[in-house]
RNA sequence: GGGGUCGUAGCUCAGUCGGUUAGAGCGUCGGCCUGUCACGCCGAAGGUCGCGAGUUCGAGUCUCGUCGGCCCCGCCA
């Protein structure tokens, strides 16, 4: 039927509001809007469509006191067609009013219409309440996208990044972009490789932060950097993480912790406010990696709410329990009134917390007069009397214990803390509590390469008098590194560099990286660094977290436009996709895997 | 690399113990309709049960493989 209809050019029409702008004040003025046909109530002698852009929805009539020809052209209209409307504004009648829509006292009586575009049947409803499968929406994302609510997150994101901006302009901040195309350093993440036409067989490296380059404009005195830049990293994908993703990348010269942190503190305090009129604490809190680890289990703790660990291994050293009396390390979580959990339930938590390498889940429920509990008989008095000190225990409650490594502790403990703040309903809807965690560990063992890596990168400064102890005392060594962590994800982590050439070949030295490997991987820095390099620090945000957080979203995908599936497709480009054989063989590039029979081989 | 879960009409889903012609709501198409706002009423069309093997007299249903979406572990300096 589409075959038979005519559209309209645009001609000499100029839109004069947009779809949310009318309301009572504007009757009686003549207007023209343009937009998509979001509802059709077509009742024969009069039509009724919602019209829609992203600013809103208005409702224009087609009447035959407006125009009976328009009224006879509009019966042909459908859903997601591309309208342009010529009326005038008038005021619903008594009691038709749509106290949901913010134009809902107005309509437009149509004079004259344009049809500019027609649309097919869209393969999912464009409407917040309905939704479609997460595949279809990747497919038609263009379509997607027309949803207001979806729509509502790219118009945060972009408050977001306009507040960042005025803000870091304001302090005298440059924004200078680096490359993208860039050197491979294979520490950290997989890199993304871009195999190079001009040099065959050598490959550039997409940036997985541009944190040398910034060092270097540090070097080059540009003092105050920032950037809002692509990052890539080939690593697999999770509801928060996309193989590409946005930085605020930030450094300064001439500071230390204590600017960096509260410009950045700032910066977020004012961005929250402006984007979204979200009010966050005065003043951030603070805790250091170490009291993060003990109370929270983690090292980006979610001080939404309380529930924190408590380390009970000297309690039960030696107990009848085999389980904890030689276990590295034994921590407790209490659960003021948990009592109410289900056998079924602690079941489930049992095999939430084996997920993180744990072989099970040691639990007591406090009975009045008794203790229920699989393993509480093997307990002696001093020991239950300890660990009903320690853990402040009362009637009602239900306590968790895990034994054994302590990284294993503290990661299965600190996740099942989190699965209670939710199934206890802890945390509190629509707040958002952010914290510093500072002093972290400059290294990090690293079991499978049996070696020392650095927990932050080679380049992060150690605290005073640090450096001396990565030879005697690796573990030990702190960092001037800090993140800050909202609701438990974290959204920012920097640290005060290295500025000078022989701390930076020590750490390199520390990290196992032997001068001539130093040299070819990092020469052009070390080489800078001789050349008058002034202190500095810096921090970078991951913007897609941050906004994710804000919007309240699940995904990381509903923040960013053209987001990829687990797979790390695109399934509206359908990339990656196979290229010609012509484009391999100007690379260099011979495919194991390619279709003989499709397409010969590069030679 | 591993664990879990899902895939049935355009969409969202139901489909019992393996058994006749695979259903519903929404949408679409046609007709009617002047106050609707997810309009309403009447009627119609619409299916490679993701794909491929296997078991069986018989598979949407059971088994194996495979492709894809999502969540997670590993990984993510």
């Amino acid at each position: 039927m589409s075959e038979s209809i005519t559209l309209d050019s645009l001609g000499d029409w100029r839109r004069s509001h947009d779809c949310g702008a009318l309301r009572a004040s504007d009757i009686g003025s003549d207007v023209c809007l343009m937009g998509w046909a979001q509802f059709r109530r077509d009742h024969g002698g009069l039509i009724f469509i919602d019209l829609r852009d992203r600013a809103g929805l208005t409702q224009v009539v087609f009447c035959p006191e407006g125009s009976e020809e328009a009224l006879d052209r509009a019966h042909v209209l459908r859903v997601e067609y591309v309208l342009a409307i010529r009326g005038r504004v008038r005021p619903r009648p008594e009691g038709m009013a749509n106290p949901n829509l913010p134009t809902g006292e107005v309509e437009i009586e149509v004079t004259d219409f344009r049809l500019l575009n027609t649309a097919a049947t869209p393969p999912f409803p464009i409407e917040d309440r309905i939704d479609a499968s997460e595949m279809l929406r990747l497919k038609y994302r263009y379509l997607d996208l027309r949803r207001p609510k979806l729509a509502a997150n790219f118009k945060l994101r972009h408050r977001a990044v306009q507040s960042i901006r005025r803000y870091l302009d304001e302090l005298g901040f440059l924004e200078v972009e680096t490359p993208v195309l860039t050197k491979s350093t294979p520490e950290g993440a997989r890199d993304f490789l871009v195999p190079s036409r001009l040099s065959n067989g050598a490959f550039y490296a997409l940036p997985q932060s541009p944190q040398l380059f910034k060092q270097l404009l540090m070097m080059s005195g540009f003092d105050r950097y920032y950037q809002v830049v692509k990052c890539f990293r080939d690593e697999d994908l999770r509801a928060d993480r996309q193989p590409e993703f946005t930085q605020v990348d930030i450094e300064m010269s001439f500071v230390d912790e204590e600017q960096i942190m509260n410009m950045a503190e700032t910066m977020v305090r004012r961005m929250f406010h402006e984007a979204a009129g979200v009010a966050l604490p005065a003043v951030f809190p603070r805790m250091t990696f170490a009291d993060a680890m003990r109370d929270y289990g983690l090292d980006k703790p979610d001080i939404r709410f309380d529930l924190k660990l408590v380390d009970v291994t000297e309690v039960v050293r030696g107990s009848q329990f085999q389980v904890f009396a030689k276990a590295e390390l034994v921590k407790g979580i209490r659960v003021p009134g948990g009592g109410v959990l289900s056998r079924k339930e602690i079941d489930d938590l049992t095999e939430f917390v084996k997920i993180y390498g744990a072989k099970g889940l040691a639990w007591i429920k406090i009975k009045e007069g008794e203790w229920q509990s699989p393993f509480a008989k093997f307990l002696s008095d001093a020991e239950r009397q300890g660990l009903v000190d320690a853990l402040g225990l009362s009637v009602g409650d239900i306590v968790f214990f895990q034994a054994g490594p302590a990284d294993m502790v503290n990661t299965a403990l600190g996740y099942l803390r989190l699965q209670l703040g939710e199934r206890f309903g802890l945390i509190p809807e629509g707040t958002f509590a952010p914290v510093w965690v500072t002093d972290f560990p400059l290294l990090e063992y690293d079991p499978e390469g049996k070696r020392w890596a650095a927990r932050h990168h080679p380049f992060t400064a150690p605290q005073p008098g640090n450096i001396e102890r990565l030879a005697t005392d690796p573990a030990g060594a702190l960092s001037r590194a800090y993140d800050l962590v909202l609701n438990g994800s974290e959204i920012g982590g920097g640290s005060i560099r290295i500025h000078d050439r022989e701390t930076q070949k020590a750490m390199f030295a520390a990290l196992g990286i032997g001068s001539e490997e130093a040299e070819d991987k990092f020469g052009f820095l070390l080489k800078a660094l001789e050349y008058g390099a002034p202190p500095h620090g810096g921090i970078a945000f991951g913007l897609d977290r941050l906004i994710m957080i804000l919007a309240g979203a699940k995904s990381i995908r509903d923040v960013i436009a053209f987001p990829k599936t687990q797979k790390a497709m695109c399934l509206l480009t359908d990339a990656p996709n196979e290229v010609s054989s012509t484009q391999l063989r100007e690379l260099g590039i011979k495919l194991r895997t390619r279709d003989k029979e499709k397409d010969k081989p590069a030679t």
